[in-house]
DNA sequence: CCACCATATAAACAGGTACTTATATAAGTC
DNA sequence: GACTTATATAAGTACCTGTTTATATGGTGG
């Protein structure tokens, strides 16, 4: 499944904006998202497994509960293609700008070959 | 259908890659898009008809030629429903930066407000 | 006007996905 | 260990979406 099909359902967006707020029980989700769209818990836990299974989200027990947070890896791709068409819409960096992001980037590599 | 809805496609995805190259007309981009994926000419039709449908594409006639151009507005749409997320994968502005973009974005308001 | 191109629409069908209800797992409590 | 709570999985079903083939539209040139 593609990210963007991962993004397309909206009980899905909704549990990843639950989750962008912080680490969130099932149960805490379950409940949000039952109230909000009206469907069932496996409905909802299975909801979560597609998010967990395509990198959305990760979980780790607690207990009996167990606590999903975001992983924005497969966001950040999906942003990475958006980016092509962003110039369509964002005014142009200007040159203090553009020179500033360059200096950014050369300071995380020299940090990364640090490692 | 709502925006992630319609990228979530890989013909359309493609589609719009295309067509961030500049306006094409309808038979290119069948052609191309035939090529890659296999699929028929009404196929890709009916997708350029979502394109339209969703505001993603425009099309004007020039003779016999449908020319579609990309229209960003819900690709827009989609970056700022991400944004929500970026803090999570991208290293934050520096205080300069920040001013900067805080410099434009009043830029913009006033030139908004002069039109 | 007719034939021809480029493109769109119609109708039918197949597969996938998102529900439902019912049930399983697994951790805490008595 | 039995009972409860929290959560996941299974099986079945309905709908939606993307495809196909067939056909319509609409502009161009003889």
């Amino acid at each position: 499944m593609h990210a963007f099909d991962v993004l397309g359902d909206p009980v899905r967006r909704r549990l990843l904006e639950l989750l962008n707020d912080g680490e969130c029980s099932s149960g805490e989700l379950t409940g949000t998202v039952r109230a909000e769209f009206g469907i069932s818990q496996p409905a909802v836990s299975q909801h979560l497994r597609v998010l967990r299974e395509n990198g959305f989200a990760t979980v780790r027990r607690e207990g009996t509960r167990r606590l999903y947070a975001v992983d924005p890896s497969p966001m950040r791709d999906v942003d990475a293609w958006l980016r092509r068409f962003a110039a369509r819409w964002e005014p142009h960096l200007t040159a203090l700008e553009t020179e500033l992001a360059r200096g950014r980037r050369a300071r995380r590599q020299s940090a990364d070959g640090d490692r």
